[in-house]
DNA sequence: ACACTTTTTTAGAATCATTATAAACTACAA
DNA sequence: TTGTAGTTTATAATGATTCTAAAAAAGTGT
């Protein structure tokens, strides 16, 4: 499997679910956008077996700690993940409630003048938000 | 009173709760940031009496629909709202889980390349997270 | 003031995403 | 193989938010 020494080298036993959900989630070209319920339908319907939602909850969780996955700062009933964990923006759009990608190039260089003393800054992220 | 024309006019009746709600709100020169629950108590303390959970809800929201209050977009166990209505942007400190106001001058100016088709924008927020 | 309608408040119940629990299972190294 | 730490799982618990339906308050007309 050519997950297992991923897992294996952050320090994740890799287990039959962990590779499986390995397989939804990064065997692919294409980035994508998810909550924990449209993931677990994939695992589902892909792997054609399931996996106790705390597992999925927990990878995720893990994948996420590891920086894998990225969790999108958004106010929804559900989480949303990514798995281009690249620095990039979102359009929302908030009658379909989907999330589509933005390149660092669509927005142009973000410079924040102020500083705060003794904190660093780990992230700049633009949510634009869309309507009709 | 100086909110019941502000109520009224914008058909929201000018009850004894959503005055007392508008005090604590908007009785001040300082915007703030604030969950439902900080919201609850400010109001016990500082109007030292009890409005009910469900009236802070619905009355938040309510004042949200009418363009008094903003929805933080953020990932945190409560939702953050902000008096502060204006285009701007945030810090979000992760180790004091608190927001700090960053103006439009402190970003610059924002262009979005990208356009989708048959969706306008209706809004650019910048979340900037920080560490130690 | 009174009667009537509509809106609002309220306590408590329901919902639902997420997290905790703790027992069974598994990977892995000695 | 055996021991141990890590993982999975079903299920329960949590907690923010929303719903419900009855009581209270506000608005309107007389
Ligand atoms: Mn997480
Ligand atoms: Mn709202
Ligand atoms: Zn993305
Ligand atoms: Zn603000």
């Amino acid at each position: 499997m050519k997950y297992v020494e991923k897992l294996r080298n952050s320090g994740l036993r890799p287990t039959k679910q962990r590779l499986q959900i390995c397989e939804v989630l990064f065997n692919t070209d294409k980035t994508f956008h998810f909550t924990i319920n449209e993931l677990e339908q994939k695992i589902k319907k892909q792997a054609n077996n399931k996996i106790s939602l705390a597992t999925v909850y927990n990878t995720v969780h893990a994948f996420e700690k590891k920086g894998y996955l990225k969790q999108i700062p958004i106010n929804s009933s559900e989480t949303y993940f990514d798995t281009n964990v690249t620095d990039h923006h979102h359009f929302y759009d908030l009658k379909e409630e989907k999330l589509i990608d933005l390149e660092n190039s669509d927005v142009g260089p973000i410079n924040i003048l102020k500083k705060i003393n003794g904190k660093k800054i780990k992230s700049v992220e633009v949510l634009v938000k869309l309507e009709d």
